[in-house]
DNA sequence: CTAGTAGTTACCAATTTATTAATATTTACT
DNA sequence: AGTAAATATTAATAAATTGGTAACTACTAG
């Protein structure tokens, strides 16, 4: 095995306790630390607690469907992030498009078979895993950026980004020279969700170029910013 | 319906069926042709064969990633000018870094929703209608606009356009030797919205002639203008 | 010549971005 | 859990740039 599983929160919600024995039975084999819930009140309790990396909702659950239950998750800041995956009985069309409406990562058809549900949540795990993607780090003219250390080098001077500076940064870097909207920039770094205004990306350029030096990030008005050097 | 979508082909590629299903029924919803590939290989002889408008892509998968994918379409000669965007993950922040590297359109987000996906491929296969816009890059006798980094060079000299001159130029760099009229200028670089005095083409192009020379820029009294070296 | 069209200049208005400080939110730590 | 520190967002205002117009001049075709 190359990567350790026990790592890995799974919380699995279904009214059903046969599924949950069922489905909870295949993924502790795997290794996974798993939690159940048999509603979706319960799922939010612990979810608040353990923040999971995924939970798996069956979406037809007495009371407070997954559907619900996911809206609710995904308005709690800490679960944001942590992914969502449905179980539906099969060629539910209307549930999967609400599912997705949601802001579901993953649709799983009942029945379930073990082997094809287990490489399932790997699939969706793997995306948390760093080791996968290459470490693509972005080098040029004096500044280095390294995406798995989540460091910025600035002429072997380390300088430490928060979050949303490093998502900037490592977005106008991608592609030095390129000219990104305002309006792409949004999205991409604070995405679909989040409204927030014009003036933010300006305060978030602001500290960039106080970090790195006023001549790296160039404005083009009307347009958007752009990486040089 | 202004548009005939059924005009269009897109390929999904996507190494969970459930996720082509979904996008799959969301496209053709909307009268799309849709094509579907489980893996990069398989995309690959579908895109050769179909040469499709656009292929998305999903950057997470086994075996062949969505930018080795990427790179080996763009090797390809009919697959040239073919669009692709990409499909991501939440927590993949920037794959990016290599997805615009190997000529990504667009990047999308997981989590999908249906509304915003397809809105977002509504967008994508509209530039190709009016004339399939050449991507970025015009060049010509001594002058060169790169659209993409919304620069333009005179002999290795960069020259900063605002916005309204750079639109201006790069319609009438668009055609060289070909007269736009005054009104068609208009329509194109103000839109139909707003009202804006004849004067006002005359001191754009004032200016453009002041920062390029005066050579570029020949009037046709009556008519309108042209670009010419 | 002269009427219509384009060029020029200077100026003002509108738009866009920068900056700063205040407020809210998240994170880290005890 | 509670709190301090760090980060993110907004709001308000300033600064800069850009866009548009007016008024005038210069051309050019008939």
């Amino acid at each position: 095995m190359t990567t350790d599983n026990s790592l890995y929160k799974i919380l699995l919600v279904d009214d059903e306790q046969d599924i949950l024995d069922f489905l909870s039975y295949n993924l502790k084999k795997e290794g996974y630390q798993v939690y159940v819930a048999l509603n979706g009140r319960d799922a939010i309790n612990i979810a608040k607690k353990e923040i999971p990396h995924l939970i798996v909702l069956d979406v037809m659950m007495p009371e407070m469907d997954g559907i619900d239950t996911c809206r609710e998750i995904r308005e709690i800041a800490s679960l944001k992030e942590v992914m969502v995956a449905f179980l539906s009985a099969r060629n539910e069309d209307y549930s999967q498009i609400a599912g997705f409406e949601v802001g579901a990562d993953d649709y799983i058809n009942k029945p379930i078979k073990p082997r094809v549900f287990v490489s399932r949540i790997k699939a969706l795990l793997r995306r948390y895993s760093p080791g996968h993607q290459q470490a693509s780090n972005i080098d040029l003219g004096g500044i280095r950026i390294d995406k798995e250390k989540h460091m910025v080098y600035k002429l072997d001077q380390e300088i430490v980004l928060p979050k949303k500076e490093f998502k900037l940064l490592s977005l106008l870097a991608s592609k030095p020279g390129k000219v990104f909207t305002r309006e792409f920039i949004l999205e991409q770094v604070w995405g679909d969700e989040v409204v927030v205004g014009d003036r933010t990306i300006d305060v978030h350029i602001r500290k960039l170029r106080e970090k790195l030096g006023d001549d790296f990030i160039k404005t083009i008005k009307g347009i958007g910013y752009k990486f040089e050097f």
